[in-house]
DNA sequence: TGTACATCAGTGAACGCGCGTTCACTGATGTAC
DNA sequence: TGTACATCAGTGAACGCGCGTTCACTGATGTAC
């Protein structure tokens, strides 16, 4: 299974993979560095090679998370260059859909994990980066005419933290009792209650 | 300091007391049944009079954390009882207030700390019900036709995921970088921002 | 009012565990000459 | 093309740690008679 070379080639890489896999099989708490060295077939020191410490590898880990949601993201929106608005609803759909496929690794991106996500340079900035898209979108939106005027940084946080809050709370069955989750109609239907639900967008 | 009774008196209620100002103190991840008994001057073996294991007293934790977001909620709704859009925005307001006031309380009451909530009817119950201080609201909303029709524990949920995003994200220093969060100032900005920002709302 | 006894809260020693981290080391790799 | 050597990735043993949980126990409490 494991080819016997003194030197594994790619360890960095390797424990990445492997960590993100303990992650889903395993849970957020039980993550060890140990134990994805013993998965890697390689001695548990073997790690301290590529991270300095355990929180190094959370904080790569993360990092990877949020390339991988920006991309993800990006690739959906793309689809639908011709109709910004629908680049917005998509940008939530995508987000909600990405929570739930990878829901340990976004718990483990913004979870609490006593990591200072400032510390780490390379995570914030990707962080940053895959808010970025959503900026962008509404941007490209307001250039449109299709959306509204206002900072478009202040428009993203605000959409962010709505579709955010879906996403946990989705990832906690505090939707549905078990229920298998649309994240399409999630969005949408969101949105529709929030815009046409309350009169006060009427005052 | 501590008085040398053999019977503690009410062992629980201390334990769980230690434990919110651990949890404040120390953070999620350092909670320990051995470090609260050790604060409460007792046997770490005391704590299983009380709890069968660990699991159990961190739902309890939970379950407090979320009876007195209740209580915290309604009493600040209480003081608008003329106003049921007025107290909507309250209830917001409070919850973004009780999540960074009670910081890490907060995220172990939706933490992933592994407790599946349906094995502890208490905690789920507690959680109900506070959610169910917002449906009260928006009810009584429809009731004096300030907030339009719609299931309301419809409309309740997706108010509530905006909300708790918004929470969520100000406790990761997601918002200001270390900045001071003014939870009036963020509920309704946002509103604002999702109800007039976005031609969507208008179409 | 006094005593026997069941009940239950707390003790302290012990078990087993897996963890993160460090250390002196060894084996492989690639580069300078 | 061959050799010396610096560099660096991996080894494996060891350290120390605090944890959750169990156990046979002991001390306090309150109730029945």
């Amino acid at each position: 299974m494991m080819e016997e070379r003194y030197h594994h080639g790619d360890l960095r890489q390797a424990l990445l993979t492997l960590a993100k896999q303990q992650l889903t099989s395993q849970g957020i708490e039980s993550l060890s560095l140990r134990a994805i060295s013993r998965e890697a077939g390689v001695s548990h020191a073997a790690a301290y090679r590529h991270f300095p410490n355990k929180e190094a590898l959370v904080a790569a880990l993360a990092c990877a998370g949020f390339e991988q949601l920006q991309i993800f993201v990006a690739e959906e929106v793309a689809q639908y260059s011709e109709d910004p608005t629908e680049q917005f609803f998509q940008c939530g759909i995508a987000y909600v859909t990405f929570a739930i496929n990878n829901a340990t690794l976004f718990r483990l991106m913004f979870g609490v994990s006593g990591v200072d996500r400032l510390q780490y340079p390379a995570t914030h900035a990707a962080a940053q980066a895959s808010f970025g898209v959503l900026v962008g979108t509404i941007e490209r939106g307001q250039v449109a005419g299709l959306i509204g005027s206002g900072e478009p940084r202040q428009l993203a946080f605000t959409a962010w933290a709505a579709v955010h809050g879906l996403a946990t709370l989705a990832l906690q069955d505090q939707i549905t009792p078990q229920g298998t989750i649309d994240p399409e109609r999630l969005v949408r239907n969101s949105a529709k209650l929030l815009w046409h639900g309350l009169k006060y967008g009427q005052i």
